[in-house]
Parts: C-alpha cells; structure tokens; sequence
DNA sequence: TCTTTTCGATAGGTTTATCATATGGATTTG
DNA sequence: CAAATCCATATGATAAACCTATCGAAAAGA
C-alpha cells in the first residue's frame, strides 16, 4: 500500500497508455507495468485490461481511480496542513489573563494586533485569576498568559516582564479624603479594606499588604471579592478602601475616585507567562509580538 | 509522500514512545527514528518534541494524526472496494432485452435469481429493440443481452444460444378460425399481416416470412408496430394477424386468441449476447448462471 | 553525588525494493 | 510481408529501508 504506486495508477488510467504514463512520470516503462502488477497483486484484481493497443480500465480500475485520487489529494492536503501549522500560518492558541491584566491597554492591544497578523489562527481568549491560569499554563489548557505572578510561584515557567504599574489608592466617592488629590497611604491606617483572597493572586496582594506595613499600619480587611473588578465595585458601594494598578483607573464609576500615592507607593508588576517546555510556534510569535510592542 | 511513513507515525503518535512504536511495528528503534525524521523534513516540520521520556505531538504532529488516519483508512477502503468489485461482490451490471425475450419466464427469473445471489451488485436494465441493444452491446452501454439475433449481425460478439420456441398464430378473437384449435400456416395466406420494422431485429422478422413462404405465399404486411408486444395489441383491435414466440402466449388479450401450427413451424431462438473482448467478472457469472439454470 | 537505567540519535554494513537497459511476443500498420 | 507499436519478461545497477552497535542526555535509584 504504497501512494507512489497510487500516482502510478492514476497516470495510467489518465494516459490509458503505459509506455506515454511513464514518459510523464519519468521512468522508463518496465518498471511502471511492474508497478501495476505489483498494485494489481496487492489489491487483489485487475485494474486494466491489457489490449493491443494501450490499456483500458476494468470496473474495478475505474472505482480504485476515484478513490485513488481522493487519497492522493488528501494526503497532500494532510502534508500541507501540517506544514502551515508547523510555520504558525493556522492553528490555535489560548491566551489567558486575569481581570487586572485586561484592564492594562496593552494586554487588549496585542491581542488585536496578532489577530490581524494571523487571521487564520483561532486566538481563544480566557479570564481567570492568577492561580488558575498558573494551573492552566502548566497543563497545557493554555499557551501564554498574562499575569501578576510572584517570582516563587512561575520558577517552573518563562516569564517575561512586561511593566511596572504604580498603584493607586481607590476611594468611595463619599470617603472623607475623596477630595484631597494626593494621599499619603498611612492616611487610611484606619480605613476598612477590600481585597480578593490571596490564594487567588498572592503576588499583588502580598504588594499591596507590604505597601501598608512600609507606610506603618496592617490592612484591616473587612470584605474580599473574587477578583479586582469585583473589589471596585465594592469601594463604590462604600464598603471600604482598596489599592489597585495605575491602569485599573479605566475602570471609572460614579462611585469611586483613584487617587495618587505620595512617598512610597506599592508597584504591580505585569509580565507574560508561558510554559518553559515546547515553545509552540505561535506560542512564540505571540511572545516576540509583545516584546516588539513593549519595547517600541 | 508514503503511506508506511503514515502508518509509521500513527503508531508513534498512539504509543508517544519510539521504541515501544518500533517493537509494535515490528521493527528496530533506530529506522523508525530514520523514518520519522524522513517524513518531517518532507513536511517541513517538526511532528513530535523529543523530550528526555518519550516524545509528544507537536501541534502540526496533532492535525496530522486526523489526517493520517483518515488517509490510511481510505487507502485501505479503496482497495477492499476494487477486490470486491474485482471479484463480483460489487459493482453495477447492465442488462438489456427485448420486449419478446421479456415474456419468457426464464429472462425475468434468472435476473431476479441474480439478484437475489448478488445484493450488492446494482442491476440496470433496459429494454429495447435488438438493433438498439446490439449498439448499445458494441459501444459499453450494455453488458449482456437477452435477445434473438440473425447469426450474421453478431460476429463480432459472444453470442450463447438458449432456447428454440416454437411460433404460434395470433389472431383477432373475431377471426373466422378463432376457434379452430390447431391452424395450418397456409390458411392465413390471404390475411392481413401486422409485423414489426426489419430493421428493429431482422432474425424473427425473417423467420417469420420464410415460414410463410415455405407455406407457400408471402405474407401481406398491412401495418407496421414498433415491437413484438405492441403487434400484438393490434392483432387484438382486428387490424390482421401475425406469428409470435411460444412464449409471448403469456400476454393475454380479450381480443387475441393464440393457436398452434400444425406442420412445418417456424421457430425463434432466444440468445444471450455479450462482448467478446472484456469478460468482466459480473457479466461472466451472470452467463454462468443463464447456462446453469437453461440446463438444469 | 554517583551509578544505573531509559530513550532517542547517529554510524556503518546488509538486505530489499526500485529502476534502467535489452529483449521477447503479439498485434496492427504501411 | 516487413516495420512499427506496445506491454511483458529478464538481468544487472542503484537507492531505500533495515539491522546491529554505540553515543549522549536526562531521569531514577543507590
């Protein structure tokens, strides 16, 4: 079952004509009637009819042609596809986030960018916290992310940094210091906190936790949310306070106000994370991608 | 572009092991490291990572392995499909009779016998005239024949004599000897005769006329109907009278009774004709089955 | 930490399969 | 009747696939 001998056939049942077939083929005609009788041992039956002058094919020759041609073209079609795939002209990749990351302009931007440069790859897209899109990343449920991860939690992953955000105080707009522009983090000392549980990004919780103890206090946490956005939302309502990355601030409502830290301010790092092992091909062009767009 | 590499890869890509692929396969390790690598330069990529336990599929590695399935698979059903259309177990047979021929029982009950023994096997039928059906023998459109040839018009095919049936008169039930049981030929010599053109199958027109003239006249030909059966319905409407196949006695007419002849009768022979030059397996078994069942 | 095991890659020689040249046999053409 | 056509066969050459032996890297076990 050889496909050499398949485009053997099917040039002879096209010529009709063994010594002509084997003219376009670029063999002598000995070996291509051996070819055939081989072809013809093997599937069990003749599939020409062998007449004085030329050939012509038997029912049986006339179904193996369609077929063989179908074969033919699917194996080429297979070989091509791969290689496309090979080269990151098609395929698939899954770009995971968390919802602080997608706020950042950058991380929406080259995801629209790549789309454009590869519009025959399926770019599948996935909102998660920090230690799920780790957990992803590592089996393989995603290519590359976009994260906030603490340097001991991606020892087994390549990350790439991408920035540092500064943070920002977030205040109901009803806070007593909602006026002043510029606060001091131990001004809110005092205040109740709304965070997101730690296990669910340890690095900018422990930032923003460490941020308090250098300014002198301990947060008091009173309420968590699952994620960021949801710890805005909860500020406007006027549950409490909370620190966020600078470009969190796109996230505007009625309710809250973000307000700049004076002295020390707490830094948000955002970095690109994938897995160490097979650099996937598209997996790197996305990753070359961001490296062109942060630095330029 | 060879199928053994596909099927080398499929077995690699199912075990994700080299050396447990090659036992499988029933080869050494190192030729089928040999072939692999010879299908990916092909390619023109990489279709397995070669990590330090085994290997894993690439994502180009991922799509080929649909895709090679999917062309082994029909490689291996286009040649179960040629061998068995090779040996008779599938195909398309078409067979063509006259209308004469189809009232003998034995032509409708070796096709249904047939294909009763080949279900598989597509059995197109056609009738026509004998003119027509030695065309369509000639040039591929027929693959055999129930018919009643003139020896002379069928030199160039294989031509199996079947049967000799007597002929009998058709007349109007309104004619003076209906009811004579046994007739003369020489007592139809003064009436109107219906027959069919010469040309649509000159053996039993001709046999028709010599009957008459070794009777002792020349039949008078008043109306011409384009096949035996339709002779027939005007036999029936009192247009004159004519001679038919034994067998054709089956068609029964309120207005025709069919009688005997007593003395020298003409006969009809029915034949089963073919092509010479290609016996395809299909036309081969139906003949065989014509000359079982036609002896026994 | 060092040894052992595992597993794919490489090297060199052997067998098998494919191809080329020369020729035969059957039929058709000039 | 000779020449040409065209597929089949025979035999020797070349290329491919395969085998055994071995290497090198990483992981497992001591």
């Amino acid at each position: 079952m050889d496909l050499r001998r398949f485009r053997y056939f099917v040039v002879c049942a096209e010529e009709l004509h063994f010594t002509r077939a084997a003219r376009r083929i670029g063999i002598a005609q000995p070996p291509l009637s051996q070819q055939i009788q081989l072809l013809e041992k093997e599937v069990g039956t003749r599939l020409f009819h062998r007449l004085t002058r030329g050939v012509e094919l038997t029912p049986a020759g006339e179904a193996f042609l369609t077929d063989a041609r179908n074969v033919l073209d699917m194996a080429e079609r297979a070989m091509t596809s791969a290689r496309q795939i090979g080269r990151g002209e098609r395929g698939s990749i899954k770009i995971g986030f968390t919802s602080s990351a997608s706020f950042n302009p950058f991380v929406p931007g080259t995801i629209s960018r790549f789309r454009a440069e590869n519009p025959d790859v399926e770019v599948v897209l996935d909102e998660n916290t920090t230690r799920v899109s780790l957990q992803n990343l590592r089996n393989g449920k995603l290519d590359i992310a976009f994260l906030r991860p603490a340097p001991g939690e991606v020892h087994d992953l390549r990350v790439q940094h991408l920035f540092h955000e500064e943070m920002r105080i977030a205040l109901p707009a009803s806070h007593p210091l909602a006026n002043e522009t510029r606060l001091k983090l131990s001004m809110l000392a005092t205040d109740p906190f709304v965070l997101y549980p730690r296990t669910n990004g340890q690095a900018l919780y422990d930032a923003i936790v460490a941020g308090c103890q250098n300014a002198g206090f301990s947060p008091r946490i009173v309420q968590e949310a699952p994620q960021m956005a949801s710890t805005v939302s909860l500020v406007a309502a006027g549950v409490g306070v909370t620190l966020v990355p600078e470009s969190m601030c796109q996230l505007q409502s009625s309710g809250v106000v973000y307000r700049e830290i004076v002295g020390a301010k707490p830094t948000a790092a955002l970095s690109l994370v994938q897995r160490e092992r097979p650099p996937s091909v598209l997996t790197g062009k996305f990753s070359d991608l961001c490296r062109k767009l942060a630095i330029g």
